[in-house]
DNA sequence: CGTCGATTGTACTCACCAGTTCAACGTCAT
DNA sequence: ATGACGTTGAACTGGTGAGTACAATCGACG
């Protein structure tokens, strides 16, 4: 049994060191040798494991944006039992999505997608069905709830819940200098306040 | 002077096949050999005019980077005298811009900024801080004169202008999976509409 | 203890590609 | 014509890294 334990931790450490170097470095710079040394393990037991460089790197990707999803996820938990005061609560769920936005694993998982779109075409498949949509799905489930409790305007959640998104995220890209720098929590508070302010300007019932 | 406009010519050649490759297969996939080709040029007239296959890269970056800029730019144009139909004139705009935010030249200048930061931290201030940067401050430039002529409700028209550019391109991402899949035009018209109602029912004076 | 499978270090093959060299060629200016 | 200069094709060098082969080692289990 133990044996079997050690073979899931190898593979483990495996794709997380992989997402590491991956992130560091990019796909094409990254060797399976620093990898290997990463993840604490000798080259020939990444080929024991994988048998690509390729789908290492898929692999890799899948396992983080499974993370990176229910990450995300569990941030939009507040939502389903509202305190009195809705800006308030958006304003928390707002503040969580950013920090989540704007952590190593997110900026780094979102690079490597785009930059490898052109020879990992399916890597879309893996991640962003599997990403943004369902998020977007979760969160217009919530605010169809706040709609039907008068809160909201009667119109598209699917709608609501993009804007929400878009407001939060794309003042971002900007500030963050495309994920290359760190922001002030402060600021991220403010940018939250920002885009709930607006949201519940645009979309409050009344 | 034929033989100074030859040069030119080759030049320019060499620079938008450099774009074409990188863009097709990414930094590390495009061989120099590739680049020539598609320039319709000899591998050492490359090195002729660029010294390394990475300033190679800098320069056809730069130079995608200055026309996508300046399409932009021009987008915004009809806001310096919109029409008594303000919404109308923002729609015009913002369909503009999503085209242009929807080519193939844009978005692939997007991806390969993306992928390439960790190896050339340095292309992000030859391309941002002329692009997404510039923008806004044209687009703030823009608003504040609403706000002026009562249009607009009179607060920050940066934070206008972040949050029109974030309710237009948000969406973006995950209706062209990242660029990836062209969009209809009348897609493109819902979306310009749809970003343009909210941004007037949160930013409109009243 | 002995066996089996996974792991390890090392060292190798093989392909690919950036960058260079060179001799031949075209073209324009004088 | 002649010379200067950019261009061209082809062949070469050197380095790098994916993937493999192999013999030695470790650890579990009967």
């Amino acid at each position: 049994m133990s044996t079997t334990r050690g073979r899931i931790d190898k593979r483990q450490a495996i794709l997380e060191g992989a997402f590491t170097v991956f992130a560091r470095l990019g796909y094409a710079q990254a060797g399976v040798q620093d990898i290997a040394a990463e993840a604490g393990v000798a080259k020939p037991t990444v080929y024991n494991h994988m048998t690509d460089k390729a789908t290492l790197f898929r692999h890799a990707l899948e396992a983080a944006a499974q993370t990176v999803l229910s990450e995300r996820l569990a941030a939009l938990d507040p939502l389903v039992a509202p305190g009195d005061d809705l800006p308030a609560t958006l304003e928390g769920v707002a503040y969580e999505l950013l920090r989540l936005h704007t952590d190593q694993r997110s900026c780094s998982l979102k690079r490597l997608l785009y930059s490898e779109i052109t020879t990992f075409p399916d890597a879309l498949d893996l991640v962003l069905d599997s990403g943004p949509h369902r998020l977007n799905q979760a969160l217009a489930d919530r605010l169809a709830r706040l709609v039907l409790s008068g809160r909201l305007r009667a119109t598209d959640p699917d709608l609501a819940a993009e804007q929400f998104m878009a407001l939060l995220t794309g003042p971002l890209e900007a500030r963050t200098r495309m994920g290359t720098q760190q922001i002030t929590d402060s600021e991220l508070r403010t940018m939250a306040r920002a885009a709930v302010e607006t949201f519940v300007r645009a979309w409050s019932a009344s």
